[in-house]
DNA sequence: ACGGGAACTGAATCGGAAC
DNA sequence: AGTTCCGATTCAGTTCCCG
């Protein structure tokens, strides 16, 4: 039963029977009061649903409905994943509560992302928010962990615990007063905040359908509660992410959209699914940062941000000396300073009207003003010049009087 | 006016004045339908309090009444935090909007932490929901940014931008085709996805007070919509977090709570606070910075010995310069260069024979030679001084052939 | 007062260019 | 020849300004 197909959820579910589906996710308008329409990359052709409503009532009455038929095509060992964000989150709350019964409630989770800034006053909203409900509280389940994060202190969760006289949880000891060290690590549970990063602007995966979500975060939900050739609904399946993520995980999937295009749209990434998996994600945000103690102690002092991608530059100022941007580069441990000036000046071919310095930290004097290039000895070769050029001599401390 | 007072908060509330509160902050009992209580470490006081309500009805009444109370205290450039987990968010929602009008809604936050705990099936619940809403639309806000993402190409955002034809966003150039640089960056607006780690167990804050919050969290919240003298207000104040938050950032601060035990370990707390971080009360926020990294980075490129212990001198050189022995010191981070050369003659005064190098930091031209002082300006300090000199005009990079 | 348009924004991957 | 560099891209964005 692999089906997608244009029409209102509302009939598509009741042409299901009772009780076959173990996963329902759902992704419906947010609540926010606009339309939404977005153009393709190549421009031809133009996405659009609209998400206005009257009042709060008429979008919990077309939801409740809806979540009903839900409830009514889910296994007994079902659950239902509503995706929301602020606009509704207490809407869905209480339709679901009221649907699936408060105790069914299983988790509140937290997609969480970084995006694009503006100029709002207040907070930038940087998530949205999945409501896990299951149908029973014998629900599917398929645990899943993680790797432990680097700056955990692995040591500390190798050992042993124990309860002191007052219930208090302690590092288990022996009579020594040594640490016991526990048998084997199952990894960190998962949590309820998911860091997924958003679909991004050049990502092969995009469709350019408005609202579209990253694979990543559905797989993620369909590998949680739905084993392969399990069903899984998306009653608004939209561009149809959902039902590729059952498709490629070999579940069995029906989508349902009022939209022709976007049902279109859907078929057609389920023939040819396109996924791109998130550099970020797989290598950690650490992997980016360069944190050379020689670069970073040397440009202590400075008010900059780091740049991690360019080789000829290591920091930007954060003002401007007579109206031009300050770039700096330090020069490395091994590296000549003409070395170090020929990577600035590769940087600066291409940012015309910066200012850039170069912090030497060895060699000989240079004057390379005429190329643009500000140097800066650092602290140790000021030193070393002035020993070389003798003006130390008896230059001692005066002696206490 | 500084108060703590044992009372119900709807009772206390009614005998402030309105519209005098910039910041209402509130962490009420949660509907968890069980009672709380922790042992202190000390073993030997026990704190309760009850959160358990027959049904949702009352504590929605419950907590109607006070947020009433609340928005009349408020300024109109003052706005409230509810504190919430998943259990009560649909509720406070929906009191809020009734009493603060959905207009005046600004953010839900999330107050994300690690934790570990026994498996159990499902997701590991890992935030907190704190709701924010202004009184009106002309809120007070201390905007708060933070630096750029590491996968940012900062080398690149910081040009100018421009939309072409079809109203797409491009870099802009100039006549000659050049990219044009834009004015200074500010950093990244904070967003609502806070990552803030949840009171450490062996930190010296924790009371043992049940649901206490970490100060870190309070004084983001104070910080952003209150200036100092502004009036802080906790109707459940509970241990005193935003208390002591309030009383340590310079706000004056209003708490009740229906506990006479509650209220007995706020006030200590206000009159002694305990942070993790203890000796930023005394020195200021200067303290958070770590003398060390400062150091240890303007001494890069030299061959010393590091010298701990001795507030004149920071290093050692291991080669002699001109048969002399060189002792460095860098001039710290607050501190001016008279007083770093003050301590290092003081220590001089010990090692007669020695050569002193400064690092400078910070400050103006000094000759200090005759106290047989040398003073090297940093990097960072050099630049500054090529800046005020007027040395820079159209120092640019020269334009590639 | 209201609506429409322009300006501004940082994230993070892709893919062609450079080395 | 593979690897690294870096320009292009665009958003369930917002504010401000003008008519």
């Amino acid at each position: 039963m692999n089906i997608v197909r244009q029409m209102d959820c509302l009939d598509g579910l009741a042409t299901l029977p009772p009780c076959v589906a173990d996963l329902v996710y759902l992704d419906p308008p947010f609540f926010t009061g606009r339309s939404h329409s977005n153009t393709t990359r190549s421009g031809n052709k133009r996405y659009a649903f609209s998400d206005v409503w009257s009042e709060s009532g008429s979008y919990a009455g077309f939801m409740h409905a809806r979540v009903s038929e839900i409830h009514r095509v889910l296994k007994d060992t079902g659950s239902v994943f509503f995706h929301c964000d602020h606009n509704a989150t207490h809407i869905a709350r209480s339709i679901l509560d009221d649907v699936f019964r408060s105790e069914n409630f299983q988790s509140e989770i937290i997609w969480s992302y970084k995006r694009w800034s503006n100029s709002k006053k207040g907070l930038l909203q940087q998530h949205q928010t999945i409501l896990f409900y299951s149908k029973t509280a014998d629900f599917k389940w398929n645990e899943k962990r993680k790797g432990y994060s680097p700056t955990t202190n692995l040591d500390q969760i190798l050992q042993q615990r124990a309860r002191d006289v007052r219930g208090k949880s302690v590092y288990k000891r022996d009579a020594a007063g040594d640490v016991v060290f526990g048998s084997e690590k199952k990894g960190v549970p998962l949590g309820d905040v998911w860091e997924i990063p958003f679909l991004n602007p050049k990502a092969k995966e995009r469709t350019g359908y408005p609202t579209q979500k990253p694979l990543e975060l559905l797989d993620l939900i369909v590998e949680l509660v739905t084993d392969a050739g399990d069903l899984v609904v998306d009653p608004f399946s939209g561009s149809g992410t959902t039902l590729v993520s059952a498709a490629t995980l070999g579940r069995r999937y029906v989508g349902f959209d009022i939209s022709a295009d976007a049902v279109a749209l859907a078929k057609s990434r389920i023939d040819d699914p396109v996924r791109s998996s998130s550099m970020l994600l797989q290598k950690g945000a650490a992997a980016y940062v360069k944190d050379d103690p020689w670069v970073d102690g040397h440009l202590l002092g400075f008010d900059y941000d780091r740049v991690h991608r360019n080789a000829g530059i290591d920091g930007i100022l954060r003002s401007s000396l007579n109206g031009q941007t300050v770039c700096v580069r330090v020069q490395r441990q091994g590296e000549t300073l003409l070395e170090a000036a020929a990577a600035a000046k590769s940087a600066a071919r291409k940012k015309p009207g910066c200012m850039f310095a170069l912090i030497q930290t060895e060699g000989g004097l240079f004057d390379l003003k005429a190329d643009g290039l500000m140097v800066i000895p650092s602290p140790a070769l000021q030193l070393a010049r002035i020993g070389n050029s003798g003006e130390v001599e008896n230059l001692k401390v005066a002696k206490a009087a």
